[in-house]
DNA sequence: CTGAAAGCGCTAACAT
DNA sequence: ATGTTAGCGCTTTCAG
């Protein structure tokens, strides 16, 4: 057995202090029904602060059985600026409740889930996708106190924005939509989600359902669409992401169509990119931050046995008329 | 203290396979210098299955000494499909060695990244961009056996992107070269590296360092650039990356400019938008996927105590003609 | 108000 | 070839 330069323990700082071991960590974690002098408390953090202690986190989480750590499993491919906007609110919340968030790209090979979940003995693991039963199962089995999806948050939304994209196209005028689906699988189901937003919203209004056509981020490939949907009376697409659109929006160029006259087309996300498109697209955007602060919430709430709350109203996405449409 | 319901541990495996914990824990990792005969073996291995059993990371962590954990930090907004493809890679690369990978987003308030470190007990922490001492003092004090910071890939791969860039102009014939700067802070190293490495060629080529504008993604802004790098005799403009280079392209549509006959334009990164841009864009690609591969094969060597090995050749950027150049 | 002591689940000597 | 045992660093009763 290697063991490499011992790193500093409490029992370090104890001794730097004067107290005993017991003490320093009723300090730090703040134990409630311990009265420590101020005197006292200051000894201890100024020992802390001296010797650049941290607790190490397999011992606090093995003495204590819970680590304080949030797993949050990201899907794939959908990464982008939205996503990241999303992490970094949700990490800031959660840090702000004592927790800390690490996160795993799903959908590769190697570790699963469960394995990365065992590994840092997560307390909490989120995911943006419906977890499917085995892994749910596997996460609890594997020491998650409890497994949080945010089937009722992320989920939904997605089925929102697809109703929203359609609403505002038929809002618009428009008796015949099309759907521009990605070709990626790993998007699939995100995607049929946001189809089937898009088709509640057809329903509603007495209309078809749209025409969904499978497309990539190739100017041919969303040429070909384009001319199909115009053979086919569509007068207006919901493109699954921006990406899509903006590729979409190329296509018809190519095509010798133009937006929003032959084809309107509305993107989702709201990207950057979609403000310098040409024409600039319109898109649905939400509110990314507030996902990531409900979804600290409710881990947190999840956390202290307490049911969570529901999310705000004020999560729904929105369109963004820009000149596409 | 609440304790929840008990996890199955390696004693219960051991009680169902009739065997000692020791024993469990032997085959479990192979432990070298054992020779448990096939038959125990098995047992052991079906009792695993049987309960789901999956060893407890931190006790394991607490008990040898090694978690086995690898924490990568991603800087702040560079995330997009690029990373997630290198990120991937480097899981698998790792899982391939028996160890786990978990990311971290830098720059958000609330957990600092030797936090974060700790909390995890992680045994390798990997970032790319470079640390600062003090943070670097910080994680080797919080636990990390070694801190392996990409400077000598990453970095090098960021300042090589950039002399492409130039260099790609340069042989086409352009004498002076523009350089679109990111607005946001946050990728300003990034950026001064890719734009060092313009000047770097620059130089070579025994001209001025390229007139840098700060940008962002927004038309008007683009146009303004642009007309001023006109006006400053500039023919060709790297972009700090691909994003910008498209609101360039689109910023000159609308001060009537084309590419490449007003201004060339060159981007970095190789995102998937790239190819569907008016016209489509020229840009610098590299393969993240053996980045991912080499900096695992760097931290299993960190690991174990050998050198690492310098990074391949095969790493270099590379340029990717299209119509904007 | 503070300290002593018993583990948490696992690994790795050391015995057998 | 397998079992016994002593911790790893921390938290948390329980005494003082």
């Amino acid at each position: 057995m290697t063991r490499p330069a011992k790193r500093t323990t409490i029992a370090d700082v104890a001794r730097t202090a004067g107290v005993s071991g017991a003490t320093v960590s009723f300090v730090l974690n703040d134990t409630p029904g311990q009265s420590i002098p101020e005197e006292t408390r200051q000894r201890v953090l100024e020992a802390v602060r001296q010797l650049g202690y941290r607790p190490r986190g397999s011992a606090r989480a093995l003495a204590s059985g819970r680590s304080d750590v949030v797993l949050l499993s990201i899907p794939h491919l959908s990464i982008g600026p939205g996503i990241t906007r999303f992490v970094e609110q949700f990490a800031t919340s959660l840090a702000h409740a004592g927790l800390t968030l690490v996160t795993h790209l799903a959908g590769a090979p190697g570790r699963s889930l469960p394995d990365v979940c065992a590994a840092i003995d997560a307390s909490v693991v989120a995911s943006l996708d419906p977890l499917d039963d085995e892994t749910a199962q596997a996460l609890r089995g594997a020491g998650a106190d409890i497994v949080f999806t945010t089937e009722l948050a992320a989920h939904s939304i997605m089925r929102r924005t697809g109703r929203r994209q359609a609403e505002h196209l038929i809002a618009l005028g428009h008796r015949r939509l099309g759907y521009a689906l990605p070709q990626h699988a790993l998007l699939r189901k995100i995607a049929d989600e946001r189809l089937h937003g898009a088709a509640d919203a057809c329903a509603q209004a007495g209309l078809e359902p749209p025409l969904a056509l499978e497309t990539k981020l190739d100017t041919a490939a969303t040429a070909r669409a384009a001319r199909r949907w115009r053979r086919e009376a569509v007068t207006a697409v919901c493109a699954y992401n921006d990406e899509i659109a903006i590729a979409l929006l190329a296509g018809m160029r190519q095509a010798r169509l133009t937006a929003p006259g032959d084809l309107a087309v509305i993107g989702a996300d709201d990207i950057p990119l979609a403000q310098v498109a040409d024409p600039p697209l319109s898109t649905i955007a939400f509110d990314l931050e507030k996902v990531g602060r409900s979804l600290a919430d409710a881990v947190v709430a999840s956390l202290s046995g307490r049911e969570p709350q529901p999310a705000p109203a004020s999560l729904e996405p929105h369109v963004i008329q820009r000149a596409s449409t």
